[in-house]
RNA sequence: GCUAGGGUGGUGGAGUGGUCUAACACACGAGACUGUAAAUCUCGCGCCGCAAGGCUUCGGGGGUUCAAAUCCCUCCCCUAGCA
């Protein structure tokens, strides 16, 4: 039982860890296609099953054979469950969307009402015809009480049976052989509780899956990021599994939970802070030069500020991606300013090469 | 030169006697964003001050009034039309 070195996939061979996908939540990595993301070397994306379920359909997908072939992307793929979405919808303050042992209903005024059981997540992931499904999960809230904890840690445990039952089911159903299934799973929740978290991660193991996902939200309460229960996480994990940060995160985050043995990273904020003028520079004057073991390596460049606006600079010569080789910093703070979008897409495209670096940086240790 | 309409903050533009540092928007500045209901949201934006608060503004000058961006006189400038 050795260390996981690489990602099986269907499409793009074995990835070497640890890898970064940026979020293509609904099919489409927000303001780039499949050819651009390939060209940042970004080695995979993240899916969604709500949001593909409400948006897309299954009889779409049929006709597909895959999300990924649907996308026309020739990298690997990971489907969420809708776990996050049980969060960030179902249990908004004023959502009617209701969580009980047997599904999350989730409704947002003006789109149409989903109901999803751990089953439903599952079979629907099977068909998106991902590398890695993940269990559907009831999210720990950051600010929740011990026994509210305790009582997501048993609904996601619940689920997370009945999720491994449904997708032996249906691998047996479709035939699929052992080395050609997707990797499965399950997620640990617990919130800050320590002994929910173990509990949690011990039980999972016991049912069986290819890994763990650290869930929840990862930051605490007073603003930290939580790196206690990672730790926990690992330490209640076999050694061959894959360890998946969900939804993280911030660069140093990253780096971080590799050191303690994390694979896999997810996170909207490289896509989400590009769109919104927030770009990621390495503090070094060269490819060669950085250091993502050193305590400031990064900085943020805002490019739409008045002091940008005639620096016939590159926005880091650090970077090789298609806006650093191609545009200065003041034609980007010019598109910023004038709203056209293109200006949104280079900045994905860097924020992506960014993190596609960090992970190239982090492999070679 | 005559006639008419105008001159308000970094910009566009409200306001036509008191509640005006002046709506709203843009621009500018600061911040947030973590398994995407987010190409979004929050805050600031005359000057001094941490704040309470104080001070100064509506082309220039003068006047009327308890009170003027708002009314009157005059000068300067802009736009359109006519000479």
């Amino acid at each position: 039982m050795a260390n996981p070195k690489t990602f099986k996939t269907k499409h793009a061979g074995n990835l070497p860890l640890p890898v970064f996908f940026p979020d293509a939540t609904r099919a489409v990595l927000k303001t780039l296609d499949s050819v651009d993301i390939e060209n940042t070397k970004t080695p995979g994306v993240l899916v969604n099953t709500y949001h593909l379920i409400k948006d897309l359909g299954k009889i779409i997908l049929k006709k597909h054979a895959g999300v990924a072939k649907f996308m026309s992307w020739q990298g690997g793929t990971i489907s969420d469950s809708g776990g996050f979405q049980v969060m960030s919808i179902a249990k908004q303050p004023g959502s009617k969307g209701k969580i009980t042992d047997e599904a999350v209903t989730f409704q947002v005024p003006g789109q149409p009402k989903v109901k999803l059981t751990p089953e439903d997540s599952i079979a629907f992931q099977m068909l998106l015809d991902t590398d890695m499904v993940v269990v559907l999960d009831d999210f720990t809230p950051p600010d929740a009480s011990y026994e509210y904890a305790k009582e997501t840690v048993e609904r996601t445990l619940l689920w997370a049976r009945r999720s491994k039952d449904e997708f032996e089911r249906i691998c047996k159903e479709k035939k699929i052989a052992q080395e050609d299934k997707p990797y499965i799973l399950g997620v640990v929740q617990g919130g800050k509780y320590q002994d929910l978290r173990a509990y949690c991660a011990q039980e999972l193991v016991k049912i069986g899956f290819d890994g763990a996902g650290f869930g929840g939200w990862p930051i605490n309460t007073s603003g930290s990021f939580d790196y206690e229960s990672a730790q926990t996480i690992k330490d209640n994990s076999p050694k061959d599994y894959l360890l998946y940060g969900l939804g993280i995160g911030k660069p140093h985050e990253i780096v971080a939970l590799v050191n303690m043995g994390y694979h896999i990273f997810d996170c909207v904020l490289p896509t989400r802070d590009a769109r919104h003028k927030r770009l990621y520079v390495y503090n070094a004057k060269s490819m060669d030069e950085i250091n993502v073991q050193s305590p400031d390596f990064y900085s943020y460049f805002v490019p739409d500020k008045q002091k940008h606006y005639s620096s016939p600079q590159a926005v880091s010569t650090a970077c090789d991606c298609h806006l650093c080789t191609n545009y200065t910093a003041s034609y980007l703070a010019h598109l910023f300013r004038i709203g056209d979008h293109t200006a949104a897409r280079l900045a994905t495209i860097h924020n992506l090469r960014f993190y596609s670096i960090l992970m190239e940086k982090l492999r070679v240790r």
